[in-house]
RNA sequence: CCAGGGGUGGCAGAGUGGUCAAUUGCACCUGGCUGUAAACCAGGCGCCCUUGUGGCUGCGCAGGUUCGAAUCCUGCCCCCUGGACCA
């Protein structure tokens, strides 16, 4: 049995891992220590925003760190935030988002789920929806929480201060969603809060109404913001920058080939297993090596061992050997579309949007079939086809062609 | 409510009667170079066809003027600024 100092050492250095920022480390040492000594479960909430399809990379740190708390034993409570998304989140946007209804919710929080218990126990987990609490408030509750917050400390929110200096407007529900995310906090009476470092002043303001109403402040910890694809913005969903991890193994494993070499520190710690040591040792290989590890790292997490393997292996058949067949998808041509010019063939198959972009990517090369390149300037250019041709577009469409 | 300014392609932002499918930047797509990197360079970036000094759709919405409208007029909707009101 380790002795309670110890205990208390042990937990800080898990909990601390990755963190970007922690308000304050003093107070979380403080309530760990009281968790331990009545041995009582912290309660730890993460306010989940119902809108998403696809759990990226990015959000995996905040739920990894759930699972660090889960394992420790302390109470993880997901807050699904069904009634704030129907007034729209101003979160990192200078227009406002459409609400969303309740069958869009239901629908979101489906696939959700399945990709959230990638990551985190299903168990030692309670999940609760905002809507239970918040569409009780009546006007005079809200009065009562609303005098306990200035103007001032809403519009602190940096995409508030833009807006107001650019002249863009702010809605008043805009101006709500903090305070209702702060009043999950009183409401649930959550020790912690755990976010991305963009929700520090909306966690914040739920520190300060539980000050207000007389409660323990939870404490803050928040995770950093894991650069996208693209190396500069944050990974986001409307950046399409990301990678989502229910995305099949050789896309994802494709994705990361295709970061920019400056990513590969704060990917190998952030989005892998590997100890320090482990990393410093990777960094000294050539980048494209360290990138494949990185791609096999990060597949083993949320499939196995084996499809990482397969999903490197693919690739460089693929990429490397440029053997295309692996990747390829079979598809059947009807016989009636088989004559025609080849534009028309792409856009039949749905390969391809439109005719013009059909006839654009043959004029500049971008349609390669069996490994050889197709370019044309005639717009009726009509291609020969056979059985099991493999026809690439653009750079990451293959296709197996079938006849009828 | 009054006065003024404004609403243009994914975003930013030009254009104020024909040469505007609409300058430019970002984003995006394709090619080159590579490590399917990044950067860089070149081209492209509404749709359709009988591929042409071609047709259609398009500049908040609906009408109108005109041979011709993103551009002018009328009505409507929305945004911003200032004022009035209130304190």
């Amino acid at each position: 049995m380790k002795s309670r100092r110890a205990q208390i050492t042990s937990q800080l250095e898990i909990i601390k891992k990755n963190t970007e920022k922690i308000i304050t480390e003093k107070e979380l040492e403080e309530r760990i220590k009281l968790s331990i000594e009545k041995n009582k479960p912290l309660r730890v909430k993460l306010g989940i925003d119902p809108t998403a399809q696809d759990i990226h990379l990015g959000f995996v740190l905040v739920l990894k760190k759930l699972r660090d708390f889960q394992q420790l034993g302390h109470k993880v409570i997901l807050v699904i935030g069904d009634f704030t998304a129907k007034i729209g989140d101003p979160t990192g946007r200078n227009i406002s988002r459409p609400p969303l209804s309740d069958k869009e919710i239901k629908t979101n929080m489906k696939s959700y789920f399945k990709q959230i218990f990638k990551v985190i126990d299903s168990k030692n987990l309670e999940v609760r929806y905002n809507s239970e609490w918040l569409t009780k408030l009546n006007f005079k509750d809200i009065i009562e929480i609303f005098s306990k917050i200035t103007l001032q400390k809403i519009t602190e929110r940096e995409d508030f201060q833009k807006r107001l200096r650019e002249n863009n407007p702010i809605f008043l529900n805009e101006i709500i969603y903090p305070i209702l995310q702060a009043y999950d906090s009183l409401y649930l009476k959550s020790d912690i809060e755990i976010g991305g470092v963009d929700q520090e002043l909306n966690c914040l303001m739920g520190r300060e109404l539980q000050q207000k109403f007389n409660q323990q402040p939870q404490i803050i910890i928040l995770m950093p913001l894991l650069i996208g694809l693209d190396g500069k913005n944050k990974m986001s969903k409307s950046l399409k920058n990301y990678i989502g991890i229910s995305e099949p193994p050789d896309e994802i494993f494709g994705k990361v080939m295709s970061i920019p070499d400056s990513l590969l520190n704060q990917w190998l710690n952030l989005t892998t297993n590997l100890t320090d040591q482990e990393i410093k040792k990777l960094l000294t290989k050539h980048p494209m090596e360290i990138k494949k590890e990185l791609g096999h790292e990060i597949i083993k997490q949320y499939y196995n061992e084996n499809k990482a393997k397969l999903a490197a292996k693919k690739f460089e058949a693929t990429f490397q050997r440029k053997d295309y067949s692996s990747l390829a998808k079979e598809v059947v041509i009807p016989k009636e579309i088989i004559d025609m010019p080849l534009a028309e063939v792409l856009v039949n198959l749905n390969f391809v949007n439109s005719k013009s972009e059909a006839k654009r990517l043959i004029q500049q090369g971008g349609i390669e079939i069996n490994g050889q390149k197709i370019i044309s300037d005639d717009p009726k250019f009509v291609m020969n086809i056979n059985d099991g041709d493999l026809i690439r577009i653009g750079k990451k469409k293959f296709f197996k062609l079938i006849k009828d």
